[in-house]
DNA sequence: CAAAAACCTTAATTTTTCTATGGTTTTTAT
DNA sequence: ATAAAAACCATAGAAAAATTAAGGTTTTTG
């Protein structure tokens, strides 16, 4: 019977070996799996790395919120799996995420292209069973608040480009319009005048950045 | 126990009973379905626009070929679908197409936004069970090969507008360049030179239009 | 209430895109 | 193989869109 070869990168121990015990113990028909964990991203990259020049992991579960050593700039999962789908791109790369926030999931959509993405309130036995089976046959699989983003993004026309969407997460996180000069390339009024096009483009002429902050939140763009 | 009904809307007589006898059939835990069929748009969207002051459907099946009535412009599912979005917003709206191919669920996605997506080849008792479960519990709904094609629309980040997208659609269908003007609202060098552009972005600099073709539809476009 | 930030307007400037024109290369059909 | 068609490319000028600077008004915040 085949080994299947899994990674899981998660700053949780708990959570790791959570998916250890439960992955190891499933009845999978074709194929059984032995686990590989990793606590950091420097752990996670030295494993990734290592794996390079021998077995290949299958899967590699990543965590996007990886506790830095201190170190700067801080790493995510979303750079391991930039890392990661570079030096073994033909291993499966999947996310479990705490968070469903569009921003987010569009962002590691986009850098990485994962094939799967799982955010952690859904994941339990059966949905990790699935997650496994589909991501081996014919990725992507995705959990039903993942799906539920990305219905959003798949819904809108509206095409934003890179300063668009900046200023929109600026927004989001509360920097000062006149902060984000330091940010974007741009001059005050030029990101002010943005501003007030993205309004127009969503309907919601003459109201505040509140508006438009939920506005693009019920968009799908952060 | 709630009565769950459901409207299919296909042109192919077979493929609505196969519906109902499967979903009439299949034991749900909490409702019963009442299934209602209709083989024409015109058929479709008067059941709709009926339903819109009684009962309203829970759930509405389109097929995207709707075999016109001989009558011009012919109308598809997608029209059915952005009527029925009007009159009965209620209305889950899920589609059953015969093709996966980016465009059509790109544009589905995005004028319709439907409740789900259903590529026939991924039809059975058991999907569509899942699918009337998801698509009343917590939508969306996609079988995988939709999936395949949604994923490889969220990994691209490049933006394009109306008019490329029209250009890569024609161009996929075999309209020659210089036939575009009669569809696009550009000049010939405009849409050279559009071409051009969507090359280059796509990294196929001085390639023919075959390459360029089979780039969109890697990145989803087409 | 005063300061800060956000918001708006206008005009000038820059950048981008489009068109017209005319030529070269490639493809297609005979 | 070759003529015709289509595609491709380059340039210059025109048009459209985006950006900036400057200065004013309104709203928010401490």
């Amino acid at each position: 019977m085949k080994t299947l070869r899994i990674l899981a990168v998660d700053d949780h121990e708990m959570t790791t070996i959570g998916y250890k015990y439960i992955l190891e113990d499933i009845n999978f028909t074709s194929f059984e799996v032995e686990m590989d964990t990793a606590k950091t991203f420097e752990a996670g990259k030295r494993k990734i790395e290592e794996s390079a020049a021998s077995f290949r992991y299958d899967i590699i579960l990543l965590d996007i919120q990886l506790s830095g050593t201190g170190e700067e700039p801080p790493k995510s999962g979303e750079d391991l799996g930039i890392i990661a789908r570079k030096v073994v791109p033909e291993s499966k790369i999947v996310f479990m995420s705490s968070f469903s926030d569009n921003f987010r999931i569009n962002s590691i959509l986009q850098t990485v292209n994962p094939d799967g993405y799982m955010v952690k309130s859904e994941i339990d036995s059966n949905t990790l069973r699935d997650m496994v089976q589909t991501v081996m046959k014919q990725p992507p699989y995705y959990t039903q608040k993942a799906l539920v983003a990305i219905r959003k993004k798949m819904a809108n026309s509206i095409p934003l480009d890179d300063n668009d969407r900046k200023i929109l997460y600026y927004l989001s996180i509360g920097t000062k319009t006149k902060d984000m000069v330091d940010h974007i390339n741009l001059s005050l009024p030029g990101i002010e005048n943005r501003k007030r096009t993205l309004k127009t483009l969503f309907g919601i002429e003459r109201q505040n950045d509140q508006a438009l902050i939920t506005e693009a939140k019920n968009r799908g763009f952060i």
